[in-house]
DNA sequence: TTATTTAGTGAAAACCATTTCCATTAATAG
DNA sequence: CTATTAATGGAAATGGTTTTCACTAAATAA
């Protein structure tokens, strides 16, 4: 991804801007690197897929990234507990394809899926109104997981 | 709590036996704290109020049973972002009160809430029947929080 | 354009919750 | 009571993440 492909042609470029933040390579590098990779990727992840073609990006850097992401609301930062924080691209406005997770505890593996969602989401909008207004609690975001154990483990037992 | 009022006597010395675990005093010590206290202990909260009654429990004993309590859904391990995890405990066999968590993002602070509880639950309850089915996933347990500014933490901007 | 300002950066060091190691202690079985 | 071995405490190690600091470069002013 040569600079000059992607420096202001991006959708985040004005959110990025509009925030104060300066567009750097290493930013824009990361946010291509996210936008493009299914699944939860780590820091390091990130940092080994970025540093075979731009060297000059450090750890240090997706750390500050992916935390400046995370408070545009540009990426998710999710727990899975296996003591590494993993990070998912916000899908921009349309919320395209919005999914939960079901979190093997045995192997750790996780599922996105996005079956029931309507469901979950139409409940979830109506529980989040009834929190807000009792507990003047502004929501912006909401985290469901489902523990277990995946088919591989499950046989194992 | 001196040791004779408790050995033997709690609901659990049977659940720690059944399983191949002993009973010891951190353990029981560590088992009561948590069942008489609301809200979400972190180990080194337990550890501070373990301490001074009982300095001979340190806190490697702290952590070990937590984990042992943990694999016995005894109790839950959770995760609010602030970077050490929280434990609260399972309430035995009829899940007294369940609830869920509004976390918020700024100052951490952590509010259990039960409205809505039944209806959640009750969806909860057929998306695992569905997914465990289509995932072939053995659901153990499940997840909801709510991430977003409390009433303080709103004021403030 | 060039100069100025200051946000952003890489590398190494620090941080800190948690885990591991190991010699010792104590709960349970016989 | 004795033997067995799970459990323990304290210190050290671990490892993901954050901080420090001197340096670089993006944005802005001149």
């Amino acid at each position: 991804m040569p600079r000059g492909e992607c420096r202001g042609q991006g959708w985040w470029h004005g959110k990025f801007r509009g925030c104060g933040y300066r567009l750097t390579l290493g930013r824009e590098v990361i946010l291509d690197i996210l936008s493009k990779s299914e699944g939860h990727l780590s820091a390091e992840d990130i940092y080994m897929k970025v540093h075979p073609k731009y060297p000059s990006v450090g750890l240090t850097t997706v750390y500050r990234t992916l935390d400046v992401l995370s408070s545009l609301g540009m990426v998710y930062k999710l727990d899975f507990g296996d003591g590494r924080a993993r990070y998912e691209f916000a899908e921009g406005p349309k919320g395209a394809h919005h999914h939960h997770h079901l979190v093997c505890t045995d192997c750790n593996k996780v599922i996105d899926y996005t079956d029931f969602i309507d469901d979950e989401i139409e409940l979830l909008n109506q529980t989040e109104k009834g929190l807000s207004k009792k507990y003047n609690f502004k929501i912006a975001n909401h985290l469901i997981q489902f523990y277990g154990l995946c088919e591989k483990c499950s046989a194992k037992k």
